[in-house]
Parts: C-alpha cells; structure tokens; sequence
DNA sequence: GAGAGGCATTGATATGGATCAAGAGAAGAT
DNA sequence: ATCTTCTCTTGATCCATATCAATGCCTCTC
C-alpha cells in the first residue's frame, strides 16, 4: 500500500480500461464529443490534448468542499455524489454526475462541494489552469460550458422545487424519472429501468428525508405495481402514475 | 387605460427617473459598472448602448414561466421575485433579484421562471438576440457573465442545503443573514437593519414554510432580543446567535 | 369615515415524516 | 466458515411544522 509515492495514485485503480494515449481514448473522446458538439473538429482535438484519463475505485474521495479547486473533471463512466456537510454532520446531497458531465466548471478558486465516487469511475482530469487557458483561446467552448451551467442552475432551480414543495412520494417520484431521463440522454429512448447506485440514505441526503421513509416509499410504491425493486435498481411499470407525482 | 397601443407599455409607469438617454442613465452605468468591472470602457459604452431603462411599479409581472424569452434584464433599483409554481397552485420562489442582478442570463428559448416586482423596480432591458451577438463580440464579457452565472448556481446550492436539511428556525435565520450580505454587496460595510420588501407568505414560499411558521418564528426571535422588527423589514441585534444558526 | 381586502399575528389541533429500535440479508475480512 | 459491518426494511412512537380558525391592523376606495 506505501510502494506509491504520488498520493494522487493511491487513489487509482488503473489507467483507463482502453489502453491508449489521450487523444485516442475512446471513452474520452465519445464523451467529449457529446459536450461538444458545437465545437469545430481542431477544438476537440485541443481539448482532448489537455485530457488526462483515469480511473477510481467506488467510495473514493474526488475533492472536498473548502479544498483549493485544481481540476475540472469529465466523468466518463460510473457514477458520482456531489454534497455539502454542516457542520454538525447534516448532509445535502446537490446531485449525482453521471457519464458526460463536467464538475468544477465554475472554475472558482475552492471547491463549493465535496465529490466522491459510487461506482468505480472513468473520468477525464484538466488541469483548471489550462482548461483556463484553453477557454479563454476558444469563445466557442466557453458559450457551450455557459450552457452547461444555466442547465445545471435550471436542474438546481427544479431541485428547489422538490426540496420545498413537495411531498415524500412526489420526491421520490420525482427523483426517478428525473434520474431516468438522465440515464437515457444521448440515446434515443429511455428505458423503463433506472439503475440506482446511490444507497437509500444518499436519495435520503439529496431529497430532504430519512433514510426509513426512502425505503418506506420505495416499498409502497412496489406494492401498489407502480415499479418493483430489482438488484441495484428499479424497473418502473406505471409511468402514468410516476408522472403524475412527479409533474411539474 | 386603453390610450397605449402598445403592449408594453401597459406595464410601465414613467420612464427611469432620471431623464436620460440609455448611454447616459446614472442608475444603468452605476449598475453597469459594478457587474463589469473586468471589463474595457468601450465594451462599457457598447453594452449601455443596447440598453433600454424602464420603470415598473410594484406587484407587476415581468414575465412568465414557458413564456417566450425575448429579454435580458438588469435590475438597477427595487426588489423582484422569482418563482415557479406547480400544476395544483403550490409555489416555490427561488430567488429574489436585488439591484445589479442580471435575469434571463442562461438565454434559453423559454423563462424557466414567472419574475413580478415587489417594489417599484427600475430596471435596464435588454434584446435578447441583440445582447446575445454583443456577448459573441466580446468573450470577456462572456466570461463575466459565466462568473455571474457559476455564483447563481452556487447560491442555488446553498439554498438546497437550507431547504433540504435545516430546521424553520435555521432558514429564517439563513434567509436573514443571506438577504443582509447581499444588501450590502458593493458598499464596504453591512448594515444591521435589513429591508424585507417581500411578504412573509413570500419568505416561506422560499423556505419551504408556510406564512404561520415564519411569522411565529420572527416573532420569537423578536422575543429573545435576536432582532426587532421594523416596518418592512427587521433590524439585527444579536449577530453571534444568527450566524450559529445559520453557519454553513 | 365606513367598508373591503390584503397582510400579520396568535391559538388550537392535526399529521407527515422524523426518530428510535430491532432484525434480516449481503458483502468483506480474517 | 465465522465474524463484522453495512444496507435495507419494518414497526412503534414522537414532534416540528402544517392546517384550520379568529382577530387586528393597515391602506385603499368611495
């Protein structure tokens, strides 16, 4: 465990499952592509110049809330929490990133949010100085991540919603579809099952309940056939239903 | 009431009450400069150019939610309120625009929001496609806007933590502290008395309360010395016990 | 200055979700 | 294999906040 003397490697499994430098990635470049589409095909390829694949076991630290910010990431595979701690051990939740999304893209000096991994992770680091620099050389690229952040303040602003005004079944219903959607982006249709990686008291931590009442409503939700529970996941049947507790 | 042909004008009282071509408008420029300060003077003149100041008077709408976007504004006097409600009348207001906040940012097709005023609000208006080829011009000012945008997001954050894991208590407090930080923005020193413009039934509706509950909870706050309340709005008195309950 | 409507406050009561408690799998560690 | 730890579930009880209800301002309007 103490042969590693880099500490960022304690924390990596192993380089990225394709063997390959890092404008040839295929994980990384599929994804940079679907953030990018508006980009021109010499302004990819700079930004997958800058890339640096990796990969992380589940349950590991990303960053920490406070911690000075030294990266923005682009999650390829897997699964991620993003949270806040108060200071008495309360915990919010503020959202899962999931394949194609970018953190850190606020680019401020510390970090607002602690992150850490649910699955083993794929992921895409850029050094925040250079992908700095890179977006000051390319307004394209800096239109396109202000798009990705009005939509993740327009994800934040709906999480208010939820988090103010409604009930433990809409949140919950909410929550799935929602996650369901999220699953399905890029491809064409969205699948009644919705893996969940997160455990009951993360769904807990990012609607606003206890852990008890999450799996209380999940359990009423599967006795009255609206989804059932399945290994990591649940298969929704009554979409109907589903979208009438969740609709905005 | 029926002498205007034009729509608009329904809405506004007078124009700004300084008379004033756009360029020249002391409340646009003062507002202007404080959001632009990164940016060159005749980037300053050019964006003042395609500025239209208006007034409106309290209690209007200034737009609505899935409404067509065809503005950006920026406020420059008064207090406005942003809010989403749900298909059974439940409302969530997710933020209150002050004096220098820009509304319609994310320039997406439609309002992801319903904006009306609590005050008389002076305000600077802006095309949506014009400012939108203004931004494509100047990527400083891009850049500016994407720092705006990335502390909205992060304030959206916060906010999720005080909806999903604080006590009544606690987000009064919160809301209180917050609301007193960003009075203050621009001057150097924080002013103990904090105007509230919005109703209480507004408050809760951006904690997640309902009217009873905070107007029970800023009273016993009143009663133990914490504040005093003060036509429209409250005056500060023990600043240690607020920011205990409302520390992040 | 009388009436109407909106806003704030306060009290009594109800309840949704929290808390406390216990047990049953499942996955890892030794 | 056995022990430990973690997660999930379910039940009993509690309580913070919602709901229901009444009253007293203000500020309009006429």
């Amino acid at each position: 465990m103490d042969h590693s003397s880099n500490l960022t490697q304690i924390k990596v499994l192993a380089p990225c499952p394709n063997v390959h430098s890092a404008v040839d990635c295929e994980h990384c470049k599929v994804r940079a592509l679907s953030v990018c589409a508006a980009l021109e095909a010499d302004e990819l390829a700079e930004l997958n110049r800058y890339a640096h694949p990796f990969c992380l076991s589940a349950k590991q630290n990303l960053f920490a809330q406070e911690e000075e910010s030294t990266s923005v990431y682009n999650i390829t595979d897997g699964a991620v929490r993003l949270y806040k701690i108060l200071p008495d051990g309360r915990r919010q939740i503020i959202g899962f990133a999931l394949p194609g999304d970018f953190l850190g893209l606020s680019m401020a000096e510390r970090n607002a949010f602690s992150a850490d991994t649910l699955t083993t992770v794929s992921a895409c680091q850029f050094s925040r100085i250079e992908f700095s620099n890179l977006v000051d050389k390319k307004p394209q690229l800096l239109r396109r991540l202000h798009n990705l952040a009005s939509h993740e303040l327009s994800l934040a602003q709906d999480q208010m919603v939820i988090l103010g005004r409604r009930t433990a079944e809409e949140k919950i219903a909410a929550f799935l579809m929602g996650l369901r959607k999220r699953w399905g982006r890029g491809s064409d249709h969205l699948s009644v099952l919705v893996p969940l990686p997160m455990t009951r008291q993360d769904i807990g931590d990012f609607l606003g309940l206890t852990v008890e009442t999450v799996s209380r409503l999940m359990t009423k939700l599967a006795r009255e056939k609206v989804l059932v529970i399945v290994p990591d996941g649940v298969r929704l049947l009554n979409m109907d239903r589903l979208e009438k507790l969740a609709e905005t």
